[in-house]
DNA sequence: GCCAACGTTGGC
DNA sequence: GCCAACGTTGGC
């Protein structure tokens, strides 16, 4: 199967590029996810695939690194702790409800891509992130957009 | 800090 | 099974 992309969301505040480039190698599982969209995304996610890995809450919000899938879909450890604040008393260890995956962080970008350059991208207009709304913390990403990013994120932003 | 959009919950 | 109420997300 053809690899995918996909882009994560994450609170700077809570858990940003600089936690994860400080995690053993730079390797994290994605715990907390509490949606079933973003859920059954990562339950489709395969080894290899890459990672748009993305700031909200900034000002601007942008994407500000590469990372990828390093371990497919297993049980989230946080719905079973009672003490975490992703504690769910309704799953089981029999039939979890949540998932994560683990990626690992491939590179900073160059340069951050911001959420209002990729609104002036023509070729970003189908992305998911852009449309009114968007709040799901996972999503897929198409090649195309994947490809266009990454270039835009080279030192130098290429003219549009 | 505001508020629109969205997902979930729970009463009926 | 509907839908109003509520909580959360996240850009602005």
């Amino acid at each position: 199967m053809a690899t995918r992309f996909w882009l994560f969301k994450s609170d700077p505040d809570e858990f940003g590029l600089s936690h994860l480039m400080k995690c053993p190698e730079q390797t994290t599982l994605w715990d907390g996810v509490r949606n079933y969209q973003a859920r059954n995304y990562m339950r489709e996610m395969k080894s290899g695939d890459g990672v748009l890995f993305y700031h909200s809450q900034t000002k601007p919000p942008a994407v500000v690194a590469i990372a990828k899938v390093v371990r497919e879909a297993y049980p989230d450890p946080t719905q079973f702790d009672p003490l975490s604040k992703y504690h769910d008393a309704k799953s089981s260890r029999d039939e979890p409800r949540w998932s994560v995956v683990d990626i690992r962080l491939e590179s900073a970008l160059d340069r951050a891509v911001t959420l209002p350059e990729m609104r002036e991208e023509p070729a970003l207009t189908d992305m998911e992130l852009l449309r009114k709304g968007s709040r799901l913390s996972i999503q897929p990403v198409r090649s195309a957009e994947w490809k266009r990013i990454r270039a835009m994120g080279r030192r130098q932003a290429p003219k549009a």
